[in-house]
DNA sequence: CATCACTAGTTCTATGTAGAAGTATATAAG
DNA sequence: CTTATATACTTCTACATAGAACTAGTGATG
């Protein structure tokens, strides 16, 4: 497609505009997570811009983690990744010292009414169905963090069919393949609590134990919450550690 | 100064050298936090590279949070704001639910040897002098926060001179002023426990509550550390929010 | 079949230039 | 003294160009 042109508020630089519109692109669907975007040189033709300009536009997407770019293959759309995710920092390590990649076992899945603090973070209206789930991430069948899931039901009506067994231990990418729809970004919350009785029991701790909760909202490209999540973990096997600048 | 030369090894970019130079000059002291750094054009001409080459070295450092820049105004070493330290997490509500600034209080200063929990962090020998102190951080004298704070004697003994009582609410300047130590960054490391009898006492809850644990290490522009802190606060005032894309 | 050289396409580095936009200071005008 | 004007300096935007560095595939060569 040639001779494209920038829309919106001239004021605003031509670099900036060029970064909305590509950033719509992918809020559209037409550029997906892993797809390769138009060349710089392809982008200057499109656009009608110099090289220079366009390159400014893809660092600063590259900059929010929308794109990455490697020299001689191309810019691509980039998947999400939860490396970033405070859940990482519960140390998931054995008895023996040694990092495990945690079992995912999913508890109990329902259809119901969303509750209001769920609704609320969703944007759907009070009491819309929806889709629950409770699940248990293990190693070694010592259980370390408990979660409660909740997706709007409608849109995820095929996933609700989808047998639990052949639920893997990543949800998002079947998210995607069965209902269309791409976790790109999220954000959490973390606070802490003392275990409950239900806790207690799904953790093996005692009741009262500190406990981490993380509350976590996924959104699509274009800000639209897709999954509420709180996950529950030991406290005393969680340290997060960050940089001041 | 004119006619400067880029050292290193010639393989690697001219602008990422030139950054690694600023941030040399500045790790020296020769520019200190709040100074203008030399203008584009002067960068250029000290080092004879094009303007294009010298922009793209600030944007390096003006990304790693060491300079920032104003149009008009010039570009200026940045001093580190600990507006993202995990300590603004806790809520300083009053009971009128509006926010206060929290007031400290220094319970105690000591010169004794620094135990060697912290003598590892600030990379000095065991049993060196170290001087302690503890302070609170409380609003309409409830306690929030308890802070336990150590520094190696020798580098600081003027600030050890220093009457308590004309110690205000930041430490950091103090350092600078006082003993040349200026704190560029630091890092945090968030962990949970229940209250110990004393910290029970000083933050005036039940022994066995919850309480968020921050171990900071404070360093300079040349990671040097320059101060280990630990602050305990109430876990149920405490929320964490962020982002992930 | 395996290996090498080549080629087209990509991003990356670097230079040069021009003017717009914003800031601070000095100077002139009222 | 206050207000406008000019000016010098700063960063920001945009264009144009060239070659280096890297990747993936194609075709020739052994």
């Amino acid at each position: 497609m040639n001779s494209k042109t920038l829309s919106g508020d001239d004021r605003v630089p031509a670099y900036q505009r060029l970064a909305d519109d590509l950033r719509a692109v992918i809020a559209a669907g037409e550029l997906k997570p892993g797809d390769r975007a138009p060349s710089e040189n392809q982008l200057a033709a499109d656009y009608s811009l110099s090289a220079g300009t366009v390159r400014k536009a893809l660092e600063v997407l590259v900059s929010e983690h929308v794109f990455e770019r490697f020299q001689g293959r191309g810019t691509y759309v980039r998947r999400p990744s939860f490396d970033s995710s405070l859940f990482r920092f519960f140390r998931f390590k054995g008895p023996d010292g040694e990092v495990h990649v945690p079992e995912s076992r999913i508890l109990r899945r329902k259809t119901e009414p969303i509750p209001s603090y769920v609704s609320r973070a969703l944007k759907v209206p009070e009491q819309t169905v929806g889709l629950s789930m409770s699940r248990l991430r293990l190693i070694e069948n010592t259980p370390l963090v408990a979660e409660e899931i909740w997706l709007e039901y409608e849109p995820f009506k095929s996933f609700a069919k989808l047998p639990i067994e052949d639920i893997g231990s990543l949800l998002y990418p079947v998210y995607d393949q069965l209902c269309g729809k791409v976790v790109a970004k999220a954000e959490e919350t973390l606070t802490v609590e003392t275990a409950s009785r239900q806790t207690a029991r799904l953790l093996r701790v005692e009741k009262g134990t500190p406990i981490i909760v993380i509350d976590r909202i996924a959104r699509g490209f274009d800000e639209s919450p897709i999954e509420w999540r709180r996950s529950r973990g030991r406290a005393d096997i969680f340290s997060y550690h960050t940089e001041i600048r």
